[in-house]
DNA sequence: TGGCAGGGGTTGA
DNA sequence: TCAACCCCTGCC
């Protein structure tokens, strides 16, 4: 691990890793791209500008360790890629997204953003962590925002969180913040707790159910065999592994089915496959709706 | 320019 | 199992 100072920017080597597919693909929604063709934003309270050099990152802000828990450069990648089912889906999927890492997200700013991600697309929900930022989180550095913790949240009103775009979310979003601020529900503890349990204390939350657990678990608790399913990953596993059922498998199904098809690092094959799929052509999807 | 369909889900009946 | 929930974006 390699680190130089000069002008306040630093580099560490990030060997498979793909800085610009891993923003892309769906579970960050706070980084803004800078000119210099990196990014910018928050890892949880330390404001850092990265962008990627061959194998290296060139990054302000923060510290190279820093950097390497974030984006989970320890992650053994190769030795993942090895357990993935080798079926042609995921052979493309893998060969699409090489250096894709699922990120290590602090699990209330996480857990929040995915509560207000429901039946929204990436651009709506960019715009609505931006706005909850700009109104009501603490500012930090170059006009960035801390996101709100519990606490502030919950002392807003419902109207302010829908000016912010929330919607029907707004309700769910406040109520969960309120739990968490009284100490009803520990987050913290919940990371603690086996996959099962930690889901279903997870889904006990306003706003929350399968999907939006399976993403925290996913995207804050490292539990890198959770397989959230989404439309797109319905879709991806409906057109590839069940085209010639005739009875439709339900989402529970679809589910079981990812737990056990793509193994001890499930998550990241769903990563794979998510991020994939929504880069082909929409004719594509067509058949299977 | 305006109108309309539909979207990365949850929930309660 | 299914409609309702807000509202913004993209498309015609």
């Amino acid at each position: 691990m390699k680190k130089k100072a000069q002008n306040g920017w630093k580099t560490v080597d990030a060997p498979l890793f793909d800085l610009r597919g891993t923003m892309a693909s769906g579970q960050l929604f706070h980084w803004e791209p800078t000119e210099g063709g990196g990014f910018r934003g928050l890892i949880d309270t330390t404001e850092v500008e990265v962008r990627q050099e061959g194998e290296r990152l060139r990054f302000r802000g923060g510290s190279a360790e820093l950097l390497c828990h974030y984006f989970a450069l320890d992650h053994p990648l190769e030795a993942i890629y090895a357990t993935f089912p080798d079926d042609p889906a995921m052979r493309e999927a893998v060969a699409f997204g090489r250096g894709l890492r699922i990120v290590r997200q602090p699990a209330w700013e996480c857990l929040a953003t995915f509560i207000t991600s429901a039946m929204k697309q990436v651009s709506h929900i960019t715009a609505m962590s931006r706005a909850l930022r700009e109104r009501f989180g603490e500012p930090i550095g170059h006009g960035g925002f801390r996101y709100p913790d519990p606490a502030r949240l919950a002392s807003a009103d419902e109207a302010a969180l829908r000016e912010c775009g929330l919607g029907f979310r707004a309700p769910k979003l406040l109520e969960t913040a309120r739990w968490i601020a009284e100490g009803r529900v520990d987050l913290e503890a919940i990371r603690a707790l086996p996959d099962g349990e930690a889901e279903r204390e997870l889904c006990r939350l306003p706003g929350v159910g399968p999907k939006i657990a399976h993403c925290v678990l996913l995207f804050a608790y490292e539990r890198v065999k959770a397989f959230p399913v989404d439309v797109w990953i319905a879709r991806v596993l409906l057109h590839h592994y069940f085209a010639r059922k005739r009875k439709k498998p339900t989402l529970k199904e679809l589910h079981a089915f990812g737990i056990h098809h793509f193994g001890p690092y499930g998550g990241y094959a769903q990563q794979y496959l998510f991020h994939h799929a929504r880069n082909l052509p929409r004719s594509t999807w067509a058949k299977t709706g």
